[in-house]
This record gives C-alpha cells, structure tokens and sequence, in this order.
DNA sequence: AACACCTCATAACCACAGGTTATATATAAC
DNA sequence: GTTATATATAACCTGTGGTTATGAGGTGTT
C-alpha cells in the first residue's frame, strides 16, 4: 500500500465530518494534526482530496473516488472489531469439545448444559469418539479440548491437566453371590466380568494391570456404554467393572456393592488435553473456568 | 476504532504469507517489528490472533473471525489507490466544461478533440449555456472549467486566466455597399447589423461601447450563433459583428472583408475560469495544459 | 463597520511508537 | 549432530505524528 493505513482514518472522519476540525475534535487531535494529516495524505497519492473553504472542507472529485471505497474499508474494519468484541464477549462462536460417551454422560454433561446456559450464543459441538481419533483432531484444530483417562498415549505438544482421581471398582448389586467376597488376582479370571471395549481409554488402566500381572481374563460381556454396564450390574447381570466415583449414587443408595480384593487397581485420572500451539481461545477458557471453579469447592 | 490501522496491514500480510519472517519480508521491515505488531495488535484486540508454530503461523478461530472482514478492507483500500493512481494516469473520470455556443465552436472545438484523443477514457462533459448560468453551476462543482469573454461580471472567488486578445469587427462580403466606408459612430444607428443576443458574452464589449457613447442601434438580425452571423455577411445580408480572429480565414480569403472604423471598439479577452476552491483537479490540469500548450507557441 | 467567532494553514518543538540490531530458544530437516 | 529456520526478547534509536502558538481569511451579529 501507498500510504500510512492511519491516515485514512483520519480522512475517513474528516470526510464524515465535513470539516478538519470536526474530525480532530472526535478523533482527540489536535486540528493541525489532522491538516498535517491529510496533507501527507494528498502528498502520498499524488492528488488533492478536499476543497478548503472557510467553513469546513469538501471533497474533490478525487476525493469522491477514495471515500467511495474507504468508507466501506473503515466500516469493514469497525465490524471486524466489533465480532472480536462479541467474541470476547462470548456473544459468538463454537466450542468443539471432544470426549468418549462415558466422560461426556458421567462428567461432562452438567458443565455443557450450565455452559449453555450461561452462554446462549455459543455453538457446542462434542466430538463422541475414541480418544485416538479425538486427538488426531485436536491437532488440526477440529477439536479444542479433549477428555479423557490416564494412563494414555499423548503427543508431547499437548498440555494435560488433571481433573479429578478415578478408582476403577467392581460391582454387583445385593443378590450377587459375589457380593461379600473377596476378590484376588486368580479370581478375576473365572468372574462373569462386564467391561468397557478393549480400546476404551477408561479400560487402558485395567488392560495395564491385567497383562502386567499375566491375566487373562474372560469377559461376559464388552459394551460401549457405561452407563448400561451399571445396568448389567444393577440387574446381576455379572460383575461391572466401573468407576467408584461415576456410580457413587447407586452405591450410597445400597443399589450396588463394590467388591472387596486383595489386590489393588491403580487410581487413574480424569484429564483434559489442549494442543499447546492452540491455546487462549476465550471460548475454551471460558469453558475451562467452569471446570476449574468446581474443583476449587473439591 | 480500537487500535492503530497499520497493525491490520501487518496482520494481513502475515496471514496471506503464514508466517511471521514472510510478513517481514513483504513488508520490507525487520522480523521482531511485526511480531511486536501483532503482540501490539493482540493486546488491543485482548484476543490471541495467531498459534505461532516453528514453521510459521496459523490463524486461531478469533484470527480467522477477524480475517474474514479485515481481508475485504485491505482489498478495498488496495483497489482504492489504484482508482487514485488511474485517476492520475488519466485513465478514468470526468471533465465538465461550461462554454457558450460561439466559444465552444471558434476556439473549444480542436482542443477538446485532442483531449479525447489524448485521453480516451475520460468522459467530456459540455454545457452550452449562458456564461451566469455557467458560473452557478462551477460554484456547486457540476462544472469545472468555464470559458467566455471579458469584460463580464465574474465573482471573486473565480481565478481568471487569460487566453486570447479577441477584436470586435464589422464585416461584409464583396459586393456590400458598405465595403470601403469608414464607419463613424453616428453611421452605427444606420447599419443593418447582425448580431449575437443581448446577453451574449460576446457581446458585452460592444454593448458596453454603444451605451458609454449613447449609440442606440436598430439591429437588422439578432442571432444566437456565431457561425451564422458570419454566414449572413458572406450572403449579403447585412453587417455583421463578429470577433477578427473567429473569422480570420474568410479575410484571409477576401470573402469577407472588415470595415475601417472612425472610432475603437476595445479589444476584449477570451479567458476561462475556476472556483479557487477547487483547483487542482488532475484532469482538468490536463485539459488546461493543452490550451497553454498552444500559448506557449503563439 | 466593527466585532467576535469560525475555518484551515504554518512553524517550531517534543515524545514515543515503531523501527533497528543482536541474541535466545525451539524445532525441523538432513 | 549439525545446520537452517521459525518466533521471542532486549536494548537502543529515529522519525512520525503529536503538541502549542499563531496567522490569514471568511461569516455573521450587533
């Protein structure tokens, strides 16, 4: 470009006001700044803009032919910054969040509804796949924020951080007869599990145990949804292996038992994960906080 | 607006390259001046813009939303100095030139043909009406260049320059009676004389003579065109008054022949006129070094 | 006609925004 | 490992874009 962008602001007000000093009086200058101003101007693209009278100034035909399009260049500019504002402002945009359906049901759902809630104009849309996919994703910048369960395979660029501890349990409910039992290693072979798939990031931590300990178990049955494993269980349909703290509900309600052993499963973590090159977009951190606020009152 | 207008010329420059180093590059200013633009840009904005990765960099959604309309701005202000630039180079706009019949046909004519071979793209705008009307239309900028003759009533924020010294003249053909009279005043009220109307610039000389010398001439034709003056001389048909040089040829040939006078009509000037207001209008510059080419040589 | 009150232009001066160079850090490429 | 290349940071300097004071030229009101 020819010439300073400032000064076509400067002849953007000078035009709107009609006047040099009009404009230096809203732009804050002083009026020789703006005859300086628009001199340069003139100067620059070889041509004069305005005709000076003693009451104000008009425009040239020259004149007429560059405000024709920065009026609309300035306005563009006005908008522009006007959307940076509304976003800031949370008046608009997407968030795409990512995370597996036990995560979203058993964690998640709460903050998207008061995240809605709070911020009417935000699109949320969630990303309900594996976590492998879910970070491929992330790296394209699909996906903002992932969730999901450590231990896990994370590409070093991203950031982790933990949410909450998770303690994977097994249970049944009253008429099991494994209910008063004592479960060790050996044990877990023989029992009528019902799991997560083998893939499932909320199962990495009991596959870990299992093959660092040679066991090899033999599931009733692999389904894709947590919530219908406590089902299973709820009904005797077998033994679930879930979350301590996803069915605290039923078991505080006697509705399930968790299972004593003598061996113990690692606690694991519940996390969030966000690419290091894509951080501080407002709309995540806003979404973030909600998060963050909840675990100050833990 | 929010933030200086020469950060969104480096922001724009560092999005169509993806890179900061190739902004710089384009921009002819060192690396560490636009990273502090766009860190300048970003604080204004109180928005991240950029996810800066070591091979360059990627708009965030808040970079993109603000692409999306500073992109369409730029372009404007691009295509708008280049309309200045064709404007200089004459290769669009429009000239308005304000001259009566008579001027336009003695002495406009060969300047405003080799204007438009010149200038092929600049659209001639001619009003042929009276010299006050003319000079009502330059004081509201629909005209731009006013040409007639002096003395006349100009308002003083009119420039007046020069062009021509005109002499009245009384003509006849060959076979007039009056060929080889001289002409006193008195002989003035006798003549059959065909002239322009009243209030013909052209006349204004010859009006103004006959009233300081209480002449009251009892006109044979009053006739708006000046050709046409001429051309009843030519055919006998009275005496007319015309300007020597608009028809010097037809002296030069001995088809017309000027009467020897007792007395001295001034001589008078042909001149053109422009608002001092608006001066400096690159296509009327043109048109103006046209005609003063031609002085230079006389 | 004299007056106050506008306009824009000019001059002399000053501060800091926006540039500079040099260097650090991290990664990609080979 | 080594080299090349990306952005970030620091310290410094210069010229742009601001300032105040003043002037010249018009309008409009009494």
């Amino acid at each position: 470009m020819k010439t300073n962008l400032e000064l076509y602001k400067v002849f953007y007000y000078v035009v709107k006001n009609r006047s040099i000093t009009g404009a230096s009086n809203e732009l804050m200058v002083s009026q020789p700044a703006v005859t300086k101003s628009i001199k340069v101007l003139e100067r620059d693209l070889n041509t004069t803009l305005f005709n000076r009278n003693k009451t104000g100034v008009t425009l040239t035909n020259a004149g007429e032919l560059l405000y024709n399009k920065i009026k609309k260049s300035m306005d563009l500019i006005i908008s522009a910054e006007e959307d940076i504002t509304s976003l800031n402002n949370m008046e608009q945009g997407t968030i795409n969040i990512g995370a597996g359906n036990t995560i979203m049901q058993r964690y998640l759902m709460p903050y998207i509804r008061e995240f809605h809630e709070l911020y009417p104009n935000i699109n949320v849309i969630v990303h309900t796949v594996v976590t492998p996919e879910l970070i491929k994703r992330a790296q394209v910048g699909l996906v903002d924020i992932v969730f999901t369960h450590l231990p896990n395979d994370v590409p070093s660029n991203f950031k982790i951080i933990k949410l909450k501890k998770l303690h994977d349990i097994l249970v049944v409910n009253k008429d099991s007869k494994y209910k008063d039992k004592t479960i060790s290693k050996n044990d877990l072979k023989e029992l009528p599990l019902v799991l997560l798939p083998f893939d499932a990031s909320n199962r990495k931590n009991f596959n870990h145990f299992c093959s660092t300990n040679n066991i090899v178990i033999n599931p009733l049955m692999e389904i894709g949804n947590d919530l219908i494993i406590e089902d299973c269980a709820l009904n005797g349909l077998g033994v679930g292996l879930v979350v301590r703290e996803y069915v605290k509900n039923n078991l505080d309600n006697k509705n399930l038992f968790e299972l004593k052993t003598s061996f113990n499963l690692k606690e694991k973590d519940l996390v969030y994960l966000i690419d290091s090159n894509r951080m501080n977009n407002t709309i995540v951190n806003n979404f973030i906080k909600l998060l963050e606020h909840d675990l100050e009152v833990i």
